[in-house]
DNA sequence: AAGCAGACGGCATACGTATTCAGAGGAATG
DNA sequence: CATTCCTCTGAATACGTATGCCGTCTGCTT
């Protein structure tokens, strides 16, 4: 095949003009079907293909969506959140079954993403993963919405937030981890994770593990909480400080599975042993969790069902439907690290 | 913004034609400074960008890549090896760094995605991610060869392959990982991972292992070898197998840290210390690999270097110019699990 | 037999950009 | 002052597809 062939190529041997070949190749109108036939087995035979970019020009609209995160940057540029990078497979594999392509990219806060993708034509819509710190970037959102930018988020939704979030109900997930850690007879549960509202959807968790407390009749001890972020040095840190602070616990809340993980080894470098004196349980359940010692009771998000419903909702939107905010359930997943049977 | 603006648009403001806005913008050509700065300005007020699919109609290129994961099957359709994702980092880094977008899918080995990418102008040029059975798809590489699309394949490489190939030195990587064992004193070292021509990587790694141990002048034992393809079951199954052979071994090299992960949990079972009893060395460095207990050593690839070594490789064929098969080294990573200080 | 509806398919054109060709104007040269 | 050359820009057009509009032909009704 020396040159790609075009519509014409093929209304010309069927003997019938390029609009002909068009419509009968889209399917919808009034075709007849001994024609379509014929010019079907010709395109198969000559393996013609449409020009994706004829035909997004022509229509305006690309059938692609961009799949966009952006984190806080981290030492080394090209990590990315386990958890994400497991939802990325769902992401895709539905965007395919519904017939669009999926455009990915990486982005530091400070680029112009927003003006890149839908203003360029290069994508429908844009799916947005990230934590973090969500005020800092409140204005761009704000900007993607008044410009009438198709995108959904994935994370903490709240009232007059910009544009539809999808997120975890991070409530309940740290609900059942904290009843979970009471029902094996711990009392002194400590949080490792942002409390402040820098990083909603860990706050939440956090008060959702309070909640659980409170039915329990445990007060919330502020020597028992600290900040960490994502990372799994940070939570390395945090157990370090929380060892330091000298405070008595027997259970640890690590606000994800990375900071589960560091704050384990900090435990046992300092000749704690899970579960027997500190029971821990995670968040997100990342391939890694099930391989961690012990492997670790987590709060399991469904990144099946998340990506899913995010590329669903983009698609509503698009199709200008109205699209709500929907909240995900979290499922305990119970492993070695927390001393359950 | 109620509507896109044009380059018309531009020009109308900037008091030009529309054919010296697309000049000034795209840089190249001999537009006056002052003329140039005006209209740059006036884009930049106005958000104007260009409309990537007219602009690649026009010039018959996409400033896209495509990144194809294709691999057997897995149990859940939706995992994916974790070194292909850590490489996937590295390869939208570089692809952003070139100008290049990124459009990325999975793929069955049946579907016909061969024609779907370039032949449709989605993209330039097509990177391929999969381990695995190579001669199942050689037709298909070749056909590509053969229709003049531009493509570069991670994996093993191989005289007259098609396309080109950019690979880890595997041979290598085992040779380190042997000659590692050997120095700790192990001399019955056991191989899990496919030794026949199907996964010619890891029969290349098993080679490289073989290679050390005939300078120590110690003879490869069959009984000693178990097949196991990349997954975490399979070094499971592999070590059970090995054990109940009953044939005596003081080391494992296995084929992917997934692998040596799934090992040392069927080890531990028939109550075998790790690295007491048996050393066990990986491959790939995986992020759970330093998660592991022990953490794993493993030889490593470089999935940063891989990424753009892909990148610039598939960028060279564009631009047609002389593209050769790269192997890349591996090196050994030393933590816990292979009982060196 | 005339009229008419409906099914099918062609003509013309638009989508927004990039490039070829040629022309206008000015500077430089003799 | 005429000629040449160069710099800058405009006119025209092509890229390949999708669609609004209209014509034609068949077959049916009255």
């Amino acid at each position: 095949m020396q040159t790609k062939p075009t519509s014409f190529d093929i209304a010309q041997l069927a003997g019938v003009s390029q609009p002909t070949v068009s419509r009968a190749l889209r399917g919808s109108t009034t075709v007849s079907e001994p024609t379509r036939k014929r010019i079907e087995a010709i395109a198969r035979q000559l393996n013609y293909t449409v020009d994706k970019n004829a035909s997004s020009l022509r229509r305006q609209t690309t059938d692609t969506l961009a799949l966009l995160f952006f984190e806080d940057p981290t030492p080394d540029e090209s990590m990315i959140n386990p958890f994400f990078l497991s939802m990325l497979g769902s992401i895709t594999r539905t965007c395919a079954l519904r017939g669009y392509d999926l455009l990915i990219s990486f982005q530091q806060m400070s680029s112009n993403w927003h003006v890149d993708f839908e203003d360029s034509r290069k994508a429908d819509g844009i799916i947005l993963l990230g934590y973090g710190d969500y005020e800092l970037y409140r204005a761009r959102l704000e900007a993607l919405v008044e410009q009438g930018t198709h995108f959904v988020r994935w994370g903490f939704s709240e009232e007059g937030q910009p544009g539809t979030t999808i997120g975890c109900d991070n409530f309940q997930g740290g609900y059942v981890a904290g009843e979970h850690l009471i029902a094996q007879g711990r009392r002194n549960i400590a949080f490792l994770g942002d409390a402040t509202s820098r990083y909603p959807e860990l706050r939440t968790r956090y008060e959702g593990l309070c909640a659980a407390m409170a039915v329990a009749g445990i007060a919330p001890d502020p020597k028992l909480q600290v900040d960490a972020i994502t990372l799994e040095q940070a939570g390395f840190d945090a157990a370090q400080a929380l060892i330091a602070r000298g405070a008595a616990f027997d259970a640890i809340f690590a606000a994800s599975d990375l900071i589960a993980i560091g704050a384990i080894r900090a435990l046992e470098a300092h000749g704690r042993a899970i579960p027997r004196d500190v029971a821990v349980i995670g968040f997100d359940d990342i391939p890694a969790a099930s391989l961690a010692h012990p492997p670790l009771t987590t709060v399991q998000q469904d990144y099946r069902l998340a990506g899913e419903t995010l590329v669903d909702a983009l698609l509503g939107q698009i199709r200008n439907e109205k699209v709500s905010a929907a909240m995900l359930p979290a499922k305990l997943v119970v492993r070695k690290s927390c001393g359950a049977a």
